[in-house]
DNA sequence: GAAGCGTGGCG
DNA sequence: TCGCCAAGCTT
């Protein structure tokens, strides 16, 4: 076992935080929801939205019996809306081809909608305590810095930190499970992105970078994306227009959204064609 | 592999 | 103020 490990599993038993899909008995269908929320999400505003989910659809056939429309609407801020439809899909596909039970087998999980192999594998781990490489961006960041000596991660996952990450693994399942969220919480709360703060971390002693003098970041430039005027905030826009109101809105109610028609218009088609949006006849349109 | 996809909080 | 960031997935 890596010397990172025992200090990092200790410093997680002494300061995770008490998340509801952390708890004991928490459902593999809590933990799920988590995961879908928790994607570019950040922890504070899932808290809430989760909270409701879960009272409302306790369960993926609860979920899977309702309209997509309403699991948009339920969605509220959260971001990312598409989201909101793959979970309901994959409630769908888990009540037609799974008997209603949320896969604990990766294979599988990966196969659902709006699942890919980091929440495949937070899914196997940290609800059925499987023994699973999770590489998200907090892991990402922490072994970047502790093991690599740098101070952020690649674009992509590379073959070397996946190697990293295996290594590092306690070999025992559960105690394997609990290591990759310990290491998320620590990226989350100690070696963050901005102003890590390292006199308050475990593994400060064996950290690479640290010892390296936290060396800046001199890699290709970080992206960041715009958001102002984009089809992004136009779409948001629309949308929110139309989970706020109960039923349908006509057309006029949507361009008053937007001043940019050409923009409105483009950004309209891509709601429909997401299927985020639906006609309702008449001019009008809804969420589906 | 890069681009596209929301939203709000913080320094 | 506004750039930067937050447990990714899909095409």
């Amino acid at each position: 076992m890596s010397e990172l490990v025992e200090p990092i599993l200790d410093w997680y038993d002494a300061h995770a935080r008490d998340l509801p899909w952390r708890r004991e008995g928490a459902s593999a269908w809590s933990v799920m929801v988590s995961e879908f929320m928790l994607q570019q999400t950040p922890v504070v505003r899932v808290l809430p939205v989760h909270e409701a989910w879960l009272e409302r659809w306790p369960t993926p056939a609860d979920l899977a019996a309702e309209s997509s429309g309403e699991a948009v609407r339920a969605w509220g801020r959260l971001g990312y809306p598409r989201r909101a439809l793959r979970l309901h899909a994959a409630a769908v596909a888990i009540v037609e081809e799974h008997a209603g039970v949320v896969p604990d087998s990766y294979d599988v999980l990966l196969a659902l909608p709006g699942v890919g192999d980091y929440t495949a594998a937070a899914i196997a781990s940290f609800a059925y305590r499987q023994r699973h490489v999770v590489l998200d961006t907090n892991v990402r960041r922490v072994l970047g810095r502790t093991v690599s000596g740098v101070e952020f991660p690649a674009r992509s996952v590379t073959k070397a930190e996946r190697l990293v990450a295996a290594e590092l693994l306690p070999a025992d399942a559960p105690t394997a499970a609990t290591w990759s969220v310990a290491v998320m919480e620590l990226g989350a709360l100690v070696c963050t992105a901005d102003r890590p703060r390292c006199e308050s971390c475990p593994v400060v002693t064996l950290c690479a970078w640290h010892g390296a003098g936290r060396p800046a970041y001199d890699g290709p430039a970080r992206t960041v994306q715009t958001y102002a005027g984009t089809d992004r905030q136009c779409r948001g826009r629309l949308l929110a227009v139309l989970r706020d109101a109960p039923g349908s809105v006509p057309k006029t109610q949507l361009d008053a959204a937007w001043d940019l028609a050409d923009q409105r218009e483009r950004c309209l088609a891509s709601l429909l064609a997401d299927g985020l949006v639906v006609e309702a006849g008449d001019g009008r349109y809804a969420l589906p």
